[in-house]
Order: C-alpha cells, then sequence, then structure tokens
DNA sequence: AAAATATTTAATCATTTGATTAAATAGATT
DNA sequence: AATCTATTTAATCAAATGATTAAATATTTT
C-alpha cells in the first residue's frame, strides 16, 4: 500500500495546484514547496526555476484543454452530436477544475508564444470548416464561418465558469444554485446551438 | 491649453492602465510610478498603499462595467432592443477596454467581497426577472431563467475578449480578421438569442 | 513678503522572494 | 562493508519590492 509518488511528481501536482489557483505572478515558490511538503531546494534540483515549472504546469494544462475539442472534432459524429459531446464533456471538465479556465484564459495573454506549439490542431479546424461548408451547401444548416461557430460554442460552455463570482453576486446565486444551472446547460446551449444552425432540428 | 491633470489623477489612470494589463500581482509600483511620471513617494502620499490605489481602480472598472448594463436593463426599450444595445455596447466597451473583461473576471476571483457592493443592483435583475416572466405568459418568448438568459447573453459577448490570444492561435486569425468577426458579433449574437427565445421573430 | 501648508524628491528600510551553496542523509554499486 | 551517486535539508545570498523618512521645492494663506 506504498503512496507510489516521487518528490518531482509531487512538487508537479503542487504546482500545479497553486499556479492554476492564484496565478504565475501571485504564486511564491514557497507555496509551491509548502503545498508539496518539500524544501524549496527540492524544486529548483527538480525544475531548474519557477518559471521552468510553470511552463510544464501551464502546457500540460493547455494540452489536456485543446485535447478533449480535437478528439470531439475529429471523430465521426454528425455535428449535432459533436455539439452536444463538447459541451457536455467540458463542462465536466470544468466542473472538475474551477480554476483552470480562468488560468488558461489569463496566463495565456501573457504567454502568447507558449500556446503556438500546443493549442494548434490544423485538422480539427480544418475538418470543422469543411463539414460546416458541407452541410450548408446540403440546405442543413446556415452558413456560418467556423470561428463564430466555435466561438458560440466554447463562449456558451466555458464563460459561465470564468465568471462564478461575478454572476453569483449579481444574481444572488448559492452555490448549489450554480451547480444546477450549469447541469441544465448541458441540455440548452446544445439546444440553443442547433436551433440557430439547423434549418431543421435534427 | 493647460493639461488640466492633477498628480493624484495621473497616478490612477497609470494604476489603471498598469493593473488592468498585468493584474494586481504582476504589477509593481514602480510600474505605476513610471507610467505616470511621478515618484514612488508621490503615490502612498495620495494613496497610502497599492492596495487601496488597487480598490479605487477596481472599484471604478467594476462601476463602469456594471453601469451600462443596468441603464440598458433600466430602460423601456422592448426586451429584443434591449438584447441589442448590450451586445452593441459591450463589444464597443470591451473593444476599447480589451484588457477590461480579464481583469474583472481574475480578480473578482480574489475579491469576492469587493464585487458585493457594487455589482449588486437589484433593480436590473427584479426588471429581468419580470420582463421575462411576463413576455412567456404572454407566448412570446420561451421560459428561461434570468441567470440563463443573462449567462447566454454576457457569454456570448464578453468571451471573445477573454479568450482572444486563443482563439486567434487556434483558428489562425489576424488581429484584423478578429475585428472583423467581433463586428460581425454585434448582428449575430442577437439574431442567435432572439432566434432561440422568441417563437416569432419580432 | 513672510509664514504656513502642500507636494515632490532622493535616499533608505525591512521583508519577501527566487535561487544557490554546502553539508547531511539516503540509496545504489562495487 | 566501502565507495560512489542521488536526494534532501538548513542556511544564506542578492535582487526586488512595498513602504517610509526627511529634506527640498512649490503653492497657498496671512
Amino acid at each position: 500500500m506504498k503512496a507510489e509518488i516521487t518528490t518531482e511528481e509531487k512538487i508537479k501536482v503542487a504546482a500545479a495546484k497553486v499556479f492554476t489557483k492564484k496565478g504565475y505572478a501571485a504564486t511564491k515558490t514557497r507555496d509551491i514547496a509548502e503545498e508539496a511538503n518539500i524544501n524549496i531546494a527540492s524544486l529548483h534540483y527538480y525544475y531548474r526555476s519557477k518559471e521552468k515549472l510553470f511552463q510544464i504546469v501551464i502546457g500540460e494544462a493547455l494540452g489536456t484543454f485543446s485535447q478533449i475539442m480535437d478528439d470531439i472534432f475529429c471523430s465521426e459524429l454528425p455535428l449535432h452530436e459533436k455539439i452536444k459531446e463538447f459541451v457536455i464533456q467540458y463542462i465536466d471538465f470544468f466542473s472538475a477544475n474551477p480554476y483552470l479556465p480562468i488560468f488558461i484564459v489569463s496566463e495565456s495573454q501573457n504567454n502568447p508564444d507558449k500556446i503556438n506549439k500546443i493549442l494548434k490542431n490544423d485538422q480539427t479546424i480544418m475538418n470543422l470548416r469543411k463539414e460546416l461548408e458541407l452541410l450548408h451547401e446540403m440546405k442543413v444548416i446556415r452558413q456560418i464561418q467556423p470561428a463564430q461557430f466555435f466561438l458560440n460554442l466554447i463562449s456558451l460552455t466555458a464563460f459561465p465558469f470564468l465568471a462564478k463570482p461575478l454572476i453569483s453576486k449579481k444574481m444572488d446565486l448559492s452555490d448549489n444554485d450554480y451547480v444546477s444551472i450549469l447541469a441544465n446547460r448541458k441540455k440548452l446551449i446544445p439546444d440553443m446551438m442547433i436551433n440557430f444552425l439547423y434549418y431543421e432540428q435534427p
């Protein structure tokens, strides 16, 4: 029953937790060391610097985040099923990692370069473009730019996680209220997307 | 032709600029002093501390942000015109202040208390609730929770500003592309919202 | 103009923070 | 077991940072 977790891994997990919650600038290497229960020198022993450790953490965060959509849009599901899958999977993912959306969005503003390598899956966008064009030619859906389609989908899905404190206050909602609202959005968002896109509901 | 701007004001303007762009933790008082072209001691002379200055800046940011929606939802416009106004005004506002959405969202995570005083306009939400209920009873729109309505509207409008770096990379868009996409959303978002809500398009 | 008050400035302080060092300990290899 | 390598630790460093001080300068009041 030995916990098979190395110091190196412990540090990365702790770093992910603290960086994700507080952001790069507000995170102190000592916060990470404390969270990981290790000496601060071990952090540098394994990862050299705060910056290098951060790059690893944000790289993995972006990778995971990106993988979900790439898998869905490269799948053989019909468009309306892709939409549903997208919403369900990301709402579940963000519910399990509530600080991730704001972390990714915040830090990607300061790391515009780092994003390049990870976030670019041309296949995903090419597939999406083809599919939207084809369905429009077949008079199944209205004409829409892939960027607009994608923005609609991800905006409706991700923003409620980003703005939870704001919306909760403004709307006077409890945490439970908010969970229930998010659950309802698993159906509402696809309904709205499909209602807008399709000439006849599939 | 004298520039009638006091040191005190210069500092606040500079602070707003730097805080908004870099966030609280990454902003150094010396950054603000340099941006304002003043001695660092003047900052403390007028505002006592970095924290106090920050509270003023974020307070004004939240106030401006909130005022726009309160004005619209407390107006006498019909719902579909409110939607259009909301989208147009916020897209213009965020275009002029591109760092504001992410600043508000990021810092409101760390300042959940500060939000209370500023962001709560019960009138706005009460009006919205009443209007949605009434229009539903009149069989003009489908039934929808005010929170879901509001989330849809603000998500579609604000998120594209938050995620500009991410989306630009993923979709391979230039800055000009993005400006044009945002402009198109002034029509697309109300179309989508109204299409979903109204049984018959108004 | 003189005195009083307000503002600006350079210098400095104490703490925090990312990083390093060198010694101690643990683990592997011979 | 003895030697060598890898890991962990306490102590420390240098730079950065929020804040203050006291003197210099500007502005207002008398």
